[in-house]
DNA sequence: GACTGGCACTCTTAATGCCAGAGTGCTAAT
DNA sequence: ATTAGCACTCTGGCATTAAGAGTGCCAGTC
């Protein structure tokens, strides 16, 4: 009894604060939910919440606001993900269904989800080491330059021009593509740098200069490029957030700058949860520690590939948020896998 | 004499205004600079300035600060550009010289950009409309896929699926391509709708359906495509100015994320001058009335085939940006006519 | 005729004090 | 366990005040 009233309060100390950015004090919360009971009561269950570190009160006399913790119990015990309204999915087969192509795909849903949650919204391009090679070409641009093109099963496409100092033999050229055909098509990502390796033993010392300026090309985009890609959209979404808030948008905007933070901040892919939420604190970013990240990884053949997520102050709409990437993130899911090779 | 050392007034406020982002009084101008009068004359100068239209009080009795008529005369007959330090010139050459691709210049670019005038870079994609094709590959992904690749002369690498619902024939694809080769390679992008619609009569019926939906594939591409690709940085310069100023962000933020926009912004390329500064209101785009882009071309041999510019505050630093704008879209010529086909 | 000193005037900004309102914590009563 | 009541505290808004900055204008000077 006790216990489930507190969590109701609690609940309805985030859902008031988040809609109305303020703090909720105890004659509010009685007035807008039905509690069947008195501000007093409420106020001991506020008292022993702000003494267990859920909520804390701005300044002596003023109502309460979650902590980060706070938002955390919501998180994990009360908020149920509501289920997308027909309108919405419909809006969101609608959006995507027209792609032609995988960064159409990509640009397309980052503007979904930031257009669904009013936020920022972060898409991962689906990961190198995830996903396999599916064809490699090499395109003599001129006497010394290469074109390397990889087109990888998700539907990415890495491209590369290598310059070699000794002047290109188209034989010796076809003969390398297909090899390296052989070797490192339909095989992972993470078996390329070995593979590739090897294969350059086999070839004569004449024809090592090329071989090896492609080898080291191809390597170098292996593992640099490796999971270097996102789309960002909706920054002006944090515009609208610098009046009410604490929150200055210099270190999120500087954030969102740095494609390795984004990364970090959408997390490791293939933890066994899909959805992931991080609170305040609880992401090491330096700077972001009031701002909270809801994202989700999707899939291609039930195989997660990459990641996406909303980036928002840590009062947003969490139902809202949770619920919106991870709609999106099936559909994703289903693009990816229902268009082989898009 | 007189009309002398009304610009000298101009251009005495606009450089403290813009130093210090507070209206300039008569008092702190003759202190500052050395004018060799009082600060009655000055006062009377301001009042002819004031009712011209080049400077305006923000209330009845509070300095005076530019309006964008003021800036506007001030960059066109008071400021000179001044030449970069050999330490920022130092540091453009060793910040551009290790780009590997074309991304990576336009990247690398963008951040110099940002980072040197501290506002928002915005460098666009050497223009396909002024480029040539130098290469077309068709690669036949599956039965029904192919993937087109244009490589164009600047270093662009345009990359389109198409899809077909016949079979696709491997003999009939290389003799495509090869046709399409002769027929497009070295042309200008602006004849490539024509020859490759004339291209598409001379295949046998039965070869139409693949020839054809290949061909739209381009056209979709040529047309589409054709000036559409921006890089963007720095936007994290914005937050600063949102303490000092009436300017907010968001329009400007919202701006930013349409690249139609931005691509307005930069301007039509190929006018006689290179260097554009605009005003305020000069630029029509709406919410961007307090905001100035300062842009210019750039060229590959001479020929210019895009631009690049920063956004700012309508009192930012024009002298410096101008200088940077210019000298960095100067590097990015040398360094794309001298690295063919990078 | 151009410049300057002086002066009255205006307006902003910061500081101050005050009041109402909202919210709490505590205690005593149910 | 819950509630009503009450004293207490803090914020936010509002008016008042004082200081400061800057202007415009006029009369005087070189």
């Amino acid at each position: 009894m006790l216990e489930e009233r507190r969590l109701a309060v609690l609940q309805a100390i985030v859902s008031d604060y988040v809609a109305t950015h303020e703090p909720v004090g105890s004659k509010a919360l009685v007035d807008r939910h039905q509690l069947g009971v008195s501000p007093a009561t409420i106020r001991n269950d506020m008292a022993a919440l702000e003494e267990e570190g859920y909520i804390t009160a701005p300044h002596t006399s003023a109502g309460r606001i979650p902590t980060d913790l706070g938002y955390r119990m919501f998180v994990d015990q009360i908020a149920q993900i509501k289920p997308l309204s027909a309108a919405e999915r419909k809006g969101i087969d609608l959006f995507l269904s027209d792609a032609v192509d995988l960064d159409d795909i990509m640009t397309r849903t980052v503007r979904l989800l930031a257009q669904l949650t009013k936020q920022v919204a972060v898409v991962q391009y689906p990961s190198l080491s995830r996903s396999q090679v599916r064809r490699i070409e090499l395109i003599p641009l001129n006497e010394h330059r290469i074109m390397i093109i990889l087109i990888v099963d998700s539907g990415r496409v890495e491209q590369r021009t290598v310059e070699c100092s000794v002047s290109i033999d188209e034989i010796l050229l076809a003969d390398l593509r297909e090899r390296l055909s052989v070797a490192i098509a339909d095989q992972p990502f993470s078996s390329v740098p070995q593979r590739v390796e090897d294969l350059e033993q086999t070839f004569t010392s004449e024809s090592r200069p090329l071989v090896r300026a492609v080898i080291a090309a191809i390597l170098e985009t292996v593992t640099a490029k490796l999971d270097e890609r996102v789309v960002l959209g909706g920054a002006s979404n944090l515009a609208r957030y610098n009046e009410d808030f604490p929150m200055t948008i210099q270190p999120v905007l500087e954030a969102l700058e740095e494609q390795v933070v984004l990364l970090r901040l959408l997390g490791e892919v293939g933890t066994e949860t899909k959805l992931s939420v991080r609170i305040g604190h609880e992401n090491e970013v330096e700077g972001l520690s009031s701002t909270s990240i809801v994202s989700s990884h999707y899939a291609k053949e039930s195989k997660p590939v990459a990641s996406l997520g909303v980036i928002g102050p840590t009062n947003m709409d969490y139902a809202n948020s949770m619920s919106t990437v991870q709609a999106v993130a099936q559909y994703m899911s289903r693009f990816l896998s229902d268009n082989e090779l898009k």
